[in-house]
DNA sequence: GATGTAATTGAGAATCAATTACAATAATAC
DNA sequence: GTATTATTGTAATTGATTCTCAATTACATC
C-alpha cells in the first residue's frame, strides 16, 4: 500500500497542481489527529506547532484531500463540517451522543447489498452514503 | 388519529405557549406541501398566498413542529437545512442525485433490528438515525 | 541558476443560512 | 377591561465557508 504522501504526491502530479509546504503541513497533522475533526481544530493544532497556515488554505486544501481519498467528510448535522482521516480505514458509521457528543464507529455490513439494490431499482449509479444513528449515552442518560 | 392542527394546539397549551395566526398559516403550509421543502420555499409560498409572515417566524416555528411530531428536518448536506411533513408518515430514507438533486424515497426496514443492537451493545437510548444514499441518476448519467 | 508562467498563499471582504435584540403588538388569564 | 408576557417584524448579528486580490512561490524551460 503506498503511503499516504506518496498519494498525495501523485494526485498533485497528475493534476499539474503544486506541492506546497503549507498543504503537506495540513496533511501530516491530518495524519497526527485521532479520530474526527474539524477545520477549526485543525486550524489551531498547526498553529500551535506555530505553523502560519491560514484557514482559507485548509478549506482549499480539504477537498484535495477527499479528492484522492485520503480525507472523507463527515456530517453530525451541527452546522458545520466534520472530518476524518480514511485512507486505509474500513468504511463505518457513526452513533453520536446528542448529550455530549460521544461518537462511537460501527460497522454496517448490509448496506453495500442496499447500494446494490438501489442501483437496480431506480437505475442510479450510487457513489456511496451516510448513515447516522443518534442517541444519548449511558452517563447522560443518567444526566437527564 | 388525532388531526395535525389539533396535535399542534394541544401542544402548545401544554406549554403555555400562544395560539397565533402565523404559526397556523406556517402549518397549514406546510400540510399542503407535497415533500421536501426548505424554508426559503415555505417563505415564499406564504408570500405568494399575501400571508405576511415573516422568515424569523418561520424559524422560530420550525422547532415547534419539530418537537411535538409534525416535521422533521431533513440534512442533504447542502448548506442548508430541509424539512418534510412527517405525522402519519412512514419512517423512509433518501436517494439523492448528485446531478440534479431530484430526491427518491425508500425504506429499509433492518434499521430498527441495528437500533436494538447498538442499544444494548453501547448502552444508548437510541432517538433516531438517518440514511442517505447518493449517487447518480440515470438521465445525470448520460450527460457526464 | 535565472526567467516566465500560472498556481498558491494570507488577509480580509463577501456571502448566506440562521439567530438574536428590540420595540411594538397581541394572546391569554384574571 | 387590565395586566402580564409571549410573539411578531425589522434589522442587526453571528459563524461557517467562499471569494477577491495583490504578493509570493513552485516548476518547467532556458
Ligand atoms: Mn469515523
Ligand atoms: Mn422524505
Ligand atoms: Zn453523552
Ligand atoms: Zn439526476
Amino acid at each position: 500500500m503506498k503511503s499516504e504522501i506518496q498519494v498525495f504526491r501523485e494526485y498533485i502530479r497528475g493534476r499539474r497542481l503544486r506541492r506546497t509546504p503549507e498543504r503537506e503541513q495540513i496533511l501530516q497533522e491530518i495524519f497526527e489527529i485521532h479520530g474526527h475533526f474539524d477545520v477549526d481544530e485543525l486550524h489551531l493544532r498547526l498553529r500551535d506547532k506555530a505553523s502560519k497556515v491560514s484557514k482559507a488554505s485548509i478549506y482549499r486544501a480539504l477537498p484535495l484531500f477527499i479528492d484522492c481519498g485520503l480525507v472523507r467528510e463527515v456530517d453530525f448535522s451541527d452546522g458545520h463540517w466534520h472530518y476524518e482521516h480514511v485512507y486505509g480505514h474500513a468504511h463505518h458509521s457513526h452513533l453520536r451522543c446528542l448529550g455530549c457528543g460521544e461518537v462511537l464507529e460501527f460497522e454496517q455490513p448490509g448496506l453495500g447489498c442496499l447500494e446494490a439494490h438501489l442501483a437496480q431499482e431506480f437505475g442510479y449509479r450510487i457513489k456511496g452514503h451516510q448513515l447516522q444513528v443518534h442517541g444519548f449515552c449511558a452517563t447522560c442518560q443518567e444526566a437527564e
